[in-house]
RNA sequence: CGCGGGGUGGAGCAGCCCGGUAGCUCGUCAGGCUCAUAACCUGAAGGUCACAGGUUCAAAUCCUGUCCCCGCAC
């Protein structure tokens, strides 16, 4: 028995959904992605990972710009599904959209729900210092990330974890989740569990006034904030060269011992004054350059005792 | 054609504006010192200076083109 089914979906972490499906021998009748924009450097445009692995598979893709458009409900309602799955897909899908496949949609979501609904939960459990957290399988609702949970993983934090290690173990262990998770949805034997009330909070979008470092925080929080951006968009702070600020990004910390004015070098191995304690910084990124570990940095950057960053 | 930075021994950088012997910190190897060491001292190996053209007596350095990496903006 095979599944009819439609995949919505964008980034990598998607990708590597699609892939699972896949190769559990679902027929995937149709792939929806977002449209190729000109991205990045150079304003080139770029199909979305989804989009390139939708194609290699050999996968019908459509990219609409909007689920909205009555035209694109109707299609997406005569495709006949048994189900939708959804990963990161980027688009609001209208009610209609929901109850279109026989089985309505299913999405992938990385947290413990109902904490972390939203769109920047990776990130934001780890800039709260977050000791565990989950990938689950839920049954989506009108409301944003409600839905009752249907499969559930539990993935450990680690104090080294940054918001990019987790991503990837989250993407990995989620996309496995889903041929356990089809396989129990045609025997009829997913059972649906109604998320609690208590607990919820939202994992608002990262923005880019929050990724500047502001030493005179704690020194656990800002390290769990440095982790949490790290490396997208990844926290910053400013050091001055030769008369001009030049931005690096922190790409991981690890918070100790230390006591001085909070910015301030405390030793020449990147060691900087917070107000509680410090934090040692790990790796880095200097802009124009590739990202790498702090020996590596300060043998081209030094960062003497006594420098104020900014 | 959005703006900008960068590609120099194994790693990270300086040198480029003002062409003329390949530099610095570290690593590696050998030897020394030491009870010992990731410390210190001495010596050595290792580079088509991203690639292709051009200018020149001479190009890492100046000019043109290509490839790759990165920051910002989006």
């Amino acid at each position: 028995m095979t599944l009819r089914l439609a995949f919505l979906g964008t980034p990598d972490f998607a990708a590597a959904s699609l892939a699972e499906i896949a190769a559990a021998g679902h027929d995937i009748v149709r792939v929806y992605t977002q449209p190729p924009r000109p991205k990045g450097r150079g304003h080139e445009e770029r199909k979305t990972p989804v989009h390139e692995l939708a194609e290699t598979l050999g996968l019908p893709v459509e990219t609409p710009k909007s689920f909205k458009d009555p035209e694109v409900l109707a299609e997406f309602a005569a495709l006949d599904l048994d189900v939708a799955v959804v990963v990161a897909y980027g688009q609001i899908l209208p009610q209609a959209a929901l109850d279109a496949p026989r089985f309505g949609c299913l999405n992938l979501h990385g947290s413990l729900l109902p904490r972390w609904r939203g769109a920047a939960p990776i990130q934001r459990t780890i800039m709260a210092g977050d000791a565990r957290t989950g990938v689950q399988v839920m049954q989506m609702e009108a409301g944003l990330d409600t839905g009752p949970i249907l499969l559930s993983e539990t993935l450990r934090i680690d104090p080294f974890d940054t918001a990019g290690s987790l991503h990837d173990r989250m993407m990995a262990t989620g996309a496995q989740m889903w041929p356990r998770a089809l396989a129990a949805l045609e025997r009829g034997s997913l059972e649906a569990r109604p998320q609690s009330e208590d607990g919820v909070t939202y994992a608002a979008k990262i923005t880019p006034e929050e990724a500047r470092i502001d030493w005179t925080r704690p020194a656990d929080e800002l390290s769990c904030h440095i982790r949490g951006l790290s490396p997208f968009p990844g926290a910053w702070f400013t050091l001055d060269a030769g008369g001009k600020p030049v931005r690096i990004k922190v790409l991981n910390a690890k918070a100790e011992e230390g006591e001085g004015v909070p910015g301030t070098a405390l030793d020449d191995t990147l060691l900087i004054a917070c107000s509680e304690g410090a934090v040692r910084l790990t790796r880095l990124q200097r802009e124009g350059r590739g990202a790498m570990d702090a020996e590596d940095f300060l043998r081209g950057t030094a960062i003497p005792a006594g420098t104020v960053l900014g």
